[in-house]
DNA sequence: CTAGGGTTAG
């Protein structure tokens, strides 16, 4: 280091005196060193000093330096005054606006990539196709695997496990399992990302097939199969083969204890977890965590989740804008909303999602007001709501009683740029049929730009079932039979509504349309008793 | 000199 200062040194003293005698190695591997020491503002000053006598790698090694910190101006800027670029300067500016998310910028710059004459590589593939791959303009990928074939790539396995990802974007199977023929030598993560596919698209047996043929299998292999099971709702599986696993590291367990509560086996996640963490030989991570606030908040498991609300504290994570926002759900969720704005208050930063817990929270206590206030105060602290923002104001409007102030939050919504969803129109639904303005209700659903779903004809039900109006109540009745089966998470969301208000007699109503339409959902118990 | 696969918040 101290070498590198002096010869530093030595060179600036020799160009302030115009004498440009420095070999070109000794400059371009003084940068070289800078870049590799993190000194980037010394290497761009020495890089300043005269462009011309540098080689393409230093120039390359300079964009790299960029895009890995982010700055994708700077990156750019070297990019453009680069005399002759290779496909290297091209690869390296498609990694860095991989992260700025926009397919359309990647296409604009592959074309101007050709039209320079220059053929893509192994490398340059894979990011054009992972950008354009659940984008509209995944339509290219097929486009770009002819491409790849003409040049001879797509027998890389590098560019075949991309072209398999985008055939499964596609939800393309015998697309898939060309790609992965053509890979002549297939590495574990073709196997792993071909496993992927079959599982994304359903075909789990396919999967299992891979997975007994594959030659070689490591950990992120057995993570591909639990989060395959998982996802195609065989939990059962998941977990035989989470037991077969000779090595286990925290997102083993993680995988397999979210999978759990995606199948609202939210005991059997907490026992899973406090099994890990018994075991001593792991560290939950902010993930780990997440899904078993989640799990607390599911199961309104208010002692387990003050247990891991210390665990976080002590870990020093208590500061985690996610964490937080998840130990406010699960306050809110487990009945301490006093606990709930405590961890809100005491927030050094916040974001939309953390304010949306707690007036969610507010709503679900019936605390109308304060939700309100809440609300105020976000849009004071000069925070951008979301729909989500404005679904919580209106349950809580519905909640309290609050029409008029409802209403005029449901007008307000345009304003923010955010436009009414079915669940916005449901709160709305909810909120006038309680006030007993049924004719208002029926109104508002004749005129939404689109079909009403079982939540909202729910909605309308219950404030039937309400004020005694069996005409209208017959309407929505039908509507929700014509529906047949629907989500059964909508048939949730409504009876916790009502079943907070301790509005029984809509919620049994309900009740006997899950029956009948086969909704299941779990029953409410606590089970702290079990746990500790 | 550029490098692919597995999980979080309302």
């Amino acid at each position: 280091m101290r070498m590198l200062e002096t010869s530093a040194t030595f060179l600036r003293g020799h160009f302030s005196r115009r004498i440009f005698t420095i070999p070109t190695t000794t400059l371009n591997r003084l940068i070289n060193d800078h870049l590799r020491d993190n000194g980037l503002v010394e290497a761009r000053r020495l890089f300043n000093q005269n462009p011309t006598l540098l080689d393409k790698s230093t120039w390359n090694m300079m964009i790299t330096a960029y895009v890995q910190r982010g700055l994708m101006l700077e990156a750019h800027e070297v990019f453009d005054q680069m005399p002759v670029r290779d496909v290297v300067s091209w690869n390296t500016m498609f990694l860095g606006l991989k992260k700025t998310r926009d397919p359309e910028r990647v296409i604009r710059f592959f074309l101007e990539m050709r039209r320079s004459g220059l053929n893509p590589d192994e490398l340059t593939i894979p990011a054009i196709i992972d950008a354009v791959s659940g984008s509209g303009f995944k339509v290219l990928i097929m486009q770009i695997h002819t491409l790849a074939i003409r040049l001879g790539l797509s027998l890389s396995a590098y560019t075949g496990s991309s072209l398999l990802r985008g055939y499964t974007s596609l939800r393309n199977l015998r697309g898939l399992e060309r790609v992965f023929e053509d890979i002549l030598l297939k590495d574990v993560v073709s196997w792993n990302v071909l496993i992927t596919g079959y599982m994304k698209l359903g075909f789990v047996e396919d999967g299992e097939r891979a997975f007994s043929e594959m030659p070689e299998r490591n950990i992120i292999t057995w993570h591909t199969m639990l989060i395959g099971f998982i996802n195609n709702t065989k939990i059962d599986k998941a977990r035989e083969l989470f037991n077969q696993m000779g090595q286990k590291n925290v997102f083993s367990w993680t995988v397999m204890i979210n999978g759990y509560v995606q199948s609202r086996e939210l005991k059997v996640a907490l026992m899973l977890f406090q099994e890990m963490v018994e075991s001593g030989n792991y560290r939950p991570s902010h993930y780990t965590f997440s899904t078993v606030l989640k799990a607390c908040a599911a199961s309104s498991s208010l002692l387990m989740g003050k247990q891991v609300h210390s665990m976080i504290t002590k870990r020093g994570m208590a500061c985690d804008v996610v964490l937080s926002t998840s130990l406010i759900d699960m306050y809110a969720k487990a009945g301490d909303i006093t606990a709930a704005s405590g961890v809100f208050k005491f927030m050094p930063m916040k974001n939309p999602a953390s304010w949306n817990s707690m007036i969610g929270g507010l709503a679900r206590h019936g605390l109308g007001v304060n939700a309100l206030e809440e609300f105020k105060k976000m849009i004071e602290s000069g925070y951008k709501p979301d729909q989500v923002t404005f679904i919580n104001l209106l349950s809580a409007c519905a909640h309290t009683g609050l029409v008029e102030e409802g209403e005029k939050q449901f007008m307000l919504m345009g304003r923010f740029g955010i436009a009414a969803e079915k669940e916005h129109y449901a709160c709305m639904v909810d909120l006038l049929g309680r006030a007993g303005q049924l004719d208002k209700a029926e109104r508002l659903i004749k005129g939404m730009p689109f079909e009403p779903d079982v939540v909202i004809w729910g909605a309308l039900l219950g404030a039937c079932g309400l004020h005694s109006c069996l005409e209208l109540g017959e309407v929505a009745a039908e509507g929700i039979s014509r529906l047949r089966r629907e989500h059964p998470a909508a048939y949730d969301v409504l009876c916790r509504v009502r079943g907070d208000k301790g509005d029984w007699t809509s919620v049994m109503e309900l009740r006997k349309l899950m029956k009948k339409t086969k909704a299941k959902k779990q029953d409410a118990s606590s089970w702290i008793e079990t746990l500790t």
